[in-house]
DNA sequence: CACTTTCCGTACGGTAGCGTATGGACTCAA
DNA sequence: TTGAGTCCATACGCTACCGTACGGAAAGTG
């Protein structure tokens, strides 16, 4: 694809500064002119690779899409014994500090997606993979199937909805509970209900 | 809300419009000659009332963070000898079918926070509170002092995580496995003998 | 009654952004 | 050289929105 670094502008050039705009200011942020003036050209470039802002934005929906789906399946090839270490390192994939930018893009995903049917079944699809990709991890850990399943719910609200809370400025050993709450998702034993 | 004839409007009916638009638009919705149409009138009434669109952000954000303080103590509000049943309320409001507006408005928030040094002091004031009186339920419980915490934080994580995802169109009993996440959740791992 | 205060409508200027029309520069091939 | 195709700049009309200026109605107050 990319031959010899041109100074001239492709689709996925635009689409990757619309990722850019959508991790910082959300999809309403995406603006034609904005965006053209981030690449330093004029929105006449636009609309010559692109029949308008849609036509830019469902580009934006695919391109996440597949790199979401090929970044899952290769984060949880499972190696043969390492399963639980595999679990743990979807958990740390996610975590925010370690990577601002993608967990900005999948907030912004989320928020587009409550307004938009289109976003919406990106999402649901990327979602389905994760789940089904961790489902399998703990099955592979020897979890039954229903726990399994409910574990890979649990994993992705937390790393989701954890991201969304300024921990940093809790007091407390907020590394400390990460880790806890990272061991009691991927491998406590199902709590046996206890009278109350 | 309500289609009233001809009743005078104060700061407390254009916050509450406000809110509505928020819940559903995200605060770049939230829009003067927009809210003003909502509202049947024209923005003159609008300038009477604020300074300019962000003297009404202000009192939005001001308005939203003493109502869920409010509501906060209201739910955590302990009764001897129910503390589990408890949290297993406070998990039960945050459900998405039940409180959808309030989820909306929650995420919209933190939407906002995100972009907004204001609105972020206010989230994280929110969920300070929050944090605290959910531990304080798990202390109650006889959990201690550490693991309180990491559990009310993987409480809030997880029902702020979950409500971003279209859990109704997964296969497999949704419901089932809500109900196992919240036990999983609300009860201890290590059995924890009861001070009795 | 006149006078004031409160509250809202109307009109205006200004900015930002979308999409179109059109021309120009550049490359490549015949 | 010439023509065609590619890629971008410029200029334009249009809409939505912010904030201001000003006028007017309605209700209270003397």
């Amino acid at each position: 694809m990319e031959k010899t670094p041109r100074l001239q502008l492709d689709r996925a050039a635009w689409i990757q500064g619309a990722l850019d705009i959508l991790a910082d200011e959300g999809v309403t942020g995406v603006r034609v002119e904005v965006l053209a003036k981030r690449l330093h050209v004029t929105k006449g470039s636009f609309y010559w690779h692109f029949k308008d802002r849609q036509d830019l934005l469902s580009g934006v929906l695919e391109t996440w899409k597949e790199g979401r789906i090929r970044d899952i399946v290769k984060q949880t090839r499972r190696e043969p014994g390492g399963e639980v270490a595999q679990i743990f390192h979807v958990i740390d994939v996610y975590s925010a500090s370690r990577n601002r930018k993608g967990i900005l893009i999948e907030l912004a995903m989320r928020e587009w997606a409550r307004r938009d049917a289109a976003a919406a079944a990106i999402v649901e699809e990327v979602d389905a993979w994760r789940l089904r990709c961790a489902r399998d991890l703990f099955l592979a850990c020897g979890v039954p199937m229903h726990e399994a399943s409910t574990r890979s719910m649990l994993l992705y609200a937390y790393v989701f909805g954890v991201s969304m809370m300024n921990c940093e400025k809790f007091d407390g050993d907020v590394a400390r509970m990460k880790d806890d709450i990272r061991a009691l998702i991927a491998r406590s034993p199902t709590p046996v209900p206890s009278p109350s």
